[in-house]
RNA sequence: GGUGAGAUGGCUGAGUGGUCGAAAGCACCGGUCUUGAAAACCGGCAUGGGUUUGUAGCCCAUCUAGAGUUCAAAUCUCUAUCUCACCGCCA
């Protein structure tokens, strides 16, 4: 949620940047509700004083032990007047709202201008990819062939497409990879680790930025009057322990860390990625969420992507990492780094995790902020990043580990939480 | 699932229709005192919004949330959510 404050003094600025970004803010409309507001919301509030007054002196000649009958009389035409103001005013408050709370975020200075994936501006580049001497074999053949270890077929009937059931060492492949990652960014990276609720209510959605705009993209449970969402990502849940509360500025920045399984409808991807674990509705994924101050994140955004890097690195997975262009970055993004890891079968590099700063804009949604040496309250800004998706780390494993026999190598940084065995089959 | 009790500012907690945005205490901030600190004393201290050149003033809203009764609601009514206790069921 942008400051209304700026939209209110700055609207022409506002709609530049967001053009760099391809959203067309309506000016006119919003101008034009404004100036609505404005009359209505002052009209209402003098009706509510005059009628707070009149009440009072009610109380006050009541006590007096005076006639209150003419002052009764007096005030009734004034409610009907302002229950009808009130309505007015909510009605368009809520027109104002559902706009506002649809305009994203205004990309940083330092974001690359451009419009489509093609103006995204790579950083770096670690590692050199492996020279195979033998054809290489995608994930889905290559764990298959290990007693099936990945069965597509046994999550298509079980669930539908984009499921899957792992099986064997591969399973056991997808814990460590979890395991190890959590157990990095916990011993090493200074982040807490946390368990969080996978269903989620809707106010922690609205703060995340995932409603009211994009509820498409989640699977949603209706129990009654009990609305919950599968979260798409640890990021809603564990955002959200900030929301309408005040922290004190000592305990700043709070880094916090989860694996957890994430839930996407991929309404928007049919037929995209249709084979193999890269694209699944269901999914682990260890998340990075860090809570500062104001003028540290986009510092924390660097050292939170460095802690993402740390992972392919540990795992000697070659990687580039880009910084997304104004059109390419997220709707609750000021700036984003996506870090690709290397798929020796397709010859690409493929996102891998996505470390984003929204500055305030989920904090103002979320009224989260602490409070400054001078006693204030200030909107904290907020960072979250996958430190590993575990899925995608294990494509990665397994294609960049392959052997010519169909075996899969053991990362060493995994040996220990794999029994200590070498190798995949 | 059943029964009962609750939900008030950063925290504890008073307040059952009329200057209540809310007593008091704690915490916090400033000051006096002190070589310094503590104690004591004095003062300050909620949030969101509107208006405005204004972090001035004025105004509005907020005592879990939503709806209602009333000239007037923290206070009365209804609904929801959450918390606690006991019972039932259960991984």
């Amino acid at each position: 949620m942008l400051d209304s404050k700026l939209l209110r003094s700055d609207l022409d600025e506002v709609a530049a940047q967001l053009a760099k970004r391809g959203f067309t803010l309506d000016t006119a409309t919003i101008n034009a509700l404004e100036d609505e507001r404005k009359e209505l919301q002052v009209r209402t509030q003098e009706l509510q004083s005059q009628r707070n007054t009149r009440s009072k002196s009610i109380g006050q000649a009541k006590a007096r032990g005076e006639d209150i009958q003419p002052l009764l009389a007096e005030v009734g035409q004034l409610g009907a007047k302002l229950d009808l103001a009130k309505e007015e005013l909510a009605t368009l408050l809520a027109k104002i709202d559902a706009i506002v709370s649809a305009i994203p975020n205004l990309p940083h200075e330092s974001v690359p201008h451009g419009l489509s994936e093609d103006d995204n501006v790579e950083v770096r580049r670690w590692g050199t990819p492996k020279e195979f001497d033998f054809d290489v074999k995608d994930h889905v053949d290559l764990a298959t062939a290990l007693g099936k270890g990945l069965d597509f077929e046994s999550g298509a009937k079980l669930s539908g497409t984009r499921f899957v059931v792992m099986r064997g060492q591969i399973a056991r492949l997808n814990r460590a990879v979890g395991q190890f990652m959590l157990d990095l960014h916990t011993e090493q990276h200074g982040y807490q680790e946390m368990n969080v609720p996978l269903l989620v209510n809707h106010d922690s959605l609205f703060g995340t930025g995932q409603l009211p705009k994009f509820g498409e993209d989640l699977f949603h449970t209706d129990l009654g009057n009990k609305k919950f969402s599968l979260i798409p990502t640890a990021e809603v849940p564990l955002t959200n322990l900030v929301r309408d509360e005040i922290i004190e500025e000592a305990e700043l920045p709070i880094k916090m860390t989860a694996l957890s399984c994430c839930f996407r409808s991929e309404a928007g991807s049919s037929g995209r990625d249709i084979r193999g674990l890269i694209r699944q509705h269901q999914f682990d994924k260890v998340e990075l969420v860090q809570i500062v101050k104001p003028e540290d994140s986009f510092a924390a955004l660097e050292g939170l992507t460095k802690c993402a890097e740390k992972v392919l690195e540990l795992l000697e997975l070659p990687y580039r990492t880009v910084n997304l262009c104004t059109g390419d970055i997220g709707f609750s993004a000021t700036k984003t780094f996506d870090i690709e890891v290397w798929l020796p079968a397709q010859g690409t590099y493929r996102e891998i995790s996505s470390c984003s700063n929204m500055g305030d804009f989920q904090a103002r949604r979320m009224q989260a902020r602490y409070r400054t040496g001078e006693n204030k309250t200030e909107l904290l800004h907020t960072l979250n990043g996958s430190g590993l998706a575990v899925g995608r780390t294990l494509v990665a494993i397994l294609e960049n580990y392959q052997q010519a026999d169909g075996s899969i190598a053991v990362p060493e940084v995994l040996k220990p939480y794999m029994g200590g065995i070498t190798q995949i089959g």
